[in-house]
RNA sequence: CGGGCUGUGGCUCAGCUUGGUAGAGCGCUUCGUUCGGGACGAAGAGGCCGCGGGUUCGAAUCCCGCCAGCCCGACCA
């Protein structure tokens, strides 16, 4: 029986829409449920977010943020209060209307009638005006400024077209929302909670992001200022992976959060809210994975090592599980990045190259194989996922044990230093609009091959711009960057004066 | 919500044009041989053919309606 080449068909560059689905299943990291635009997440998936979720809150608890949690149900009226938000969400909220069911005559059940809520709650899509309510009644004085809170929980945005992750109908994510007595200080948190995203994409994440702030058109609705961290991931598209938003005081007006100020003057408070959601691990999934499935980075991997068994004879065993037991202790006394090491052992019987090859595709970054060869040479197998699917090598057990952290560290650093090659290969200067359109259209346009990537071009500034290129294009400006000089240039459309570049691109 | 396509064991699909008692591969169960890289053989389990109606002696197959999914357009973390 011939073998596929690789793990996962499609391959990348043959169907990376497909590609990306089939790595999702082969993984299994989440599945459709049968609510259409709902996905279930599952153990290996919500292990990924876990440890996502771990590691950035410690990282908001460590600059002084603390949890909380609100309602999943907003009272209609809420939304309505700032008109750029109702403009946003109002296309995509489910309603809830009543609270009870009764029998319909069929044998089946519909609403009660007699049960119509007098008004209809909205399921969450974002907190600002719930929360908005809470933080009016809190607020009095200066003295109870900044109030900064997070809360974990999940939101409901009624999509046309759902991807695993990536644009689902229900999603998880962070929220913060902050209030604070100045404008200064409110931008200040903005900044500090971006540089956060970064820190947690590039450190942890493995992912390389741009820094930057929105244009007005890609603005969160009923926000002055958004700022983002863009990835780039393998089929040259960005992805917006998180973003932070200073909202002034339109929220704070539209939910009256008012207090008195150090001088005695009633002011409005200057609000703030930022997010990162199970996108995440739609981004990291199409950032690193391969042709054989997922490839993850080490410190969220829900397992870092694997140990698998080889105990042809059943008579061997034995000695060989209790010799994985005990290698699997070794390892996890040992420490990578500070934390302990996490591994899994693999007992289950069946087929030693079908069992490799799940945890391949799985994307566990080191499998170790332990045989009955090993036990008499002291020796172990190791195989690393960012290395060919057959390369393995030999090494002495010991030796393993006290440098696998050392591996699992550089493994990481690795899957980001490709990363950041393969942005920067793709990541171009143009300045005329001939170029332009040619680096943004596919060679066959029927079936479209993996294409364009970053373009860094003088924009006017002007939204009509923005429009019309991403009419013919379907290219957006995914950010003005924070690290861009300053630099004369003409607009890539208009040909008028611009001062900076600004980062163009298809995204997700 | 508009345009195109598709609904058949857990999964991928054939069968439909030309109606005549449900098929394959993979997966699953058991047994045996294997086992250091997706093994092989044998025997099994599993399906009101998306739902409802119609035509017919007879419907997975033809007709009508509905529902769901996929792709393409407008929206989005």
């Amino acid at each position: 029986m011939s073998q596929p080449q690789t793990a996962i068909t499609p391959r990348r560059d043959e169907d990376f829409p497909e590609w990306y689905q089939q790595v999702v299943r082969a993984a299994d990291l989440a599945e459709n449920s049968d609510v259409r635009g709902c996905m279930v997440i599952k153990p290996w998936g919500y292990g990924l977010w876990e440890n996502m979720q771990r590691i950035f809150d410690g990282m908001l608890k460590e600059t002084g943020h603390r949890n909380a949690y609100f309602p999943l149900f907003i009272p209609l009226s809420y939304l309505a209060k700032e008109a750029a938000h109702v403009e946003g969400f109002a296309k995509e909220c489910a309603v809830v209307t009543h609270h009870r069911l009764e029998a319909d005559g069929r044998g089946g059940l519909r609403p009660a009638p007699a049960a119509e809520l007098t008004e209809p709650l909205i399921v969450r899509p974002t907190s600002e005006t719930i929360i908005g309510a809470s933080y009016a009644k809190w607020v009095q004085s200066y003295r109870d400024l900044p109030i900064l809170i997070n809360q974990w929980c999940n939101v409901v945005r009624w999509e046309m077209r759902p991807r695993l992750f990536l644009r689902t109908a229900e999603f998880l994510w962070q929220e913060g929302h902050t209030a604070h007595e100045s404008a200064e200080q409110a931008l200040q948190e903005t900044d500090l909670i971006l540089g956060l995203y970064e820190k947690f994409a590039r450190d942890y994440l493995a992912l390389p992001v741009i820094t930057g702030e929105k244009s007005e058109a890609e603005r969160f609705p009923g926000a002055v200022k958004t700022l983002c961290i863009e990835a780039m991931v393998q089929d040259r598209k960005a992805i917006q992976a998180g973003t932070s938003h200073f909202l002034g005081q339109n929220f704070a007006k539209a939910s009256e959060i008012k207090f008195q100020s150090r001088e005695g003057k009633e002011e409005y408070a200057w609000t703030t809210s930022w997010g990162v959601s199970t996108r995440l691990i739609g981004t990291v999934l199409m950032a690193h994975s391969d042709d054989d499935g997922l490839i993850l980075p080490p410190r969220i991997a829900p397992a870092q090592i694997v140990i698998l068994p080889i105990a042809p004879k059943p008579e061997t065993r034995d000695a060989v599980f209790a010799a994985a037991d005990k290698l699997a202790a070794e390892l996890r006394a040992q420490t990578a990045f500070g934390e302990k090491i996490s591994v899994e052992v693999d007992k289950r019987d069946i087929g030693g190259g079908t069992k490799s090859w799940e945890w391949i595709k799985k994307g566990v970054p080191i499998r170790i194989e332990l045989g009955p060869r090993d036990l008499e040479k002291g020796t172990v197998a190791v195989a690393r996922r960012d290395r060919g699917p057959k390369e393995k090598e030999f090494v002495p057990n010991a030796e393993f044990v006290a440098k696998a952290g050392a591996v699992l560290e550089e493994f990481q650093a690795g899957l980001l230093a490709r990363a950041a090659a393969y942005r920067d290969q793709h990541t171009v200067k143009i300045d005329t609009k001939e170029e332009f359109y040619a680096f943004f259209t596919p060679k066959s346009s029927d079936k479209p091959e993996i294409h364009g990537g970053f373009a860094l071009a003088h924009w006017n500034g002007s939204s009509a711009v923005e429009e019309k290129i991403k009419e013919d294009l379907k290219v957006t400006i995914r950010c003005i960057p924070f690290n861009a000089p300053e630099e004369d240039g003409k607009c890539i459309l208009t040909g008028e004066p611009s001062k900076r570049r600004v980062v163009w691109a298809k995204s997700y």
